[in-house]
DNA sequence: GGTCGGTACTTTGTATTGCGAGGTAGTGAG
DNA sequence: CTCACTACCTCGCAATACAAAGTACCGACC
């Protein structure tokens, strides 16, 4: 992945995260596999997770442990009322500053 | 400005930088007014001037200066072909990755 | 002459963050 | 008992946004 291409990326995360688990609790590494399915989207555990422990730390998720059927233990999380709080001010702040680059990118030839 | 914002628009003032000068060269200070005016690319000198230089420094751009009608010398910056190619290049990830991340939040109730 | 606001560029230091590399461990198949 | 897959975590580096602060040029106004 070139430099600028993961600076591009850089906050997104965050969001993409978040808006994997608005439908209902997710764990980590479903997570990852779920987002690499998404062309631009496609982080490693070495980004998800840590970006999990934040959010957790700072109250937008809760934790929740469970069996797997098929490895360790999975630890799911969810939404608390901050995080969904989070998760539509992301929102809304992504699709301003993404209404903005676009204007300015169809003015320019591009 | 909170830090998660900051976070969103990280790798996107290289961007829009660019998109500035595709129709034409453009100067430090006017980009930054310039981008003012656009929600969410509200970026200060601190951040657009270093990008400028560094992109000079890697041969993205060309530098030219020119006396201003109102104050000290203006720096005129226009893309080189390198600049260009990187330009078409960035936009084109950044389509990709805005559309997936579209997708994703699509999906959730957002 | 002096001050002030607006123009124009630069540098330093701090706080975040993405992610490669490497590590631990549970599970079932062969 | 080894291998592949699942599942999680941590260290360390590189990159960046930006506040703060500074320098300098200019015209207007008193």
């Amino acid at each position: 992945m070139s430099p600028w291409e993961t600076q591009l990326r850089k906050g997104l995360v965050e969001l993409a995260v978040l808006a994997t688990m608005v439908d209902g609790e997710a764990y980590g590494y479903g997570i990852v596999e779920r987002l690499r399915e998404l062309e631009g989207l496609e982080f490693t555990e070495s980004t998800v997770y840590p970006v999990l422990a934040r959010l957790a730390r700072d109250g937008f998720l809760a934790i929740r442990a469970e069996r797997s059927p098929s490895g360790p233990m999975r630890r799911y999380y969810r939404l608390t009322p901050e995080g969904e709080k989070r998760f539509r001010e992301m929102t809304k702040s992504w699709r301003t500053v993404s209404a903005s680059l676009a204007d300015l990118l169809e003015g320019a030839r591009g």
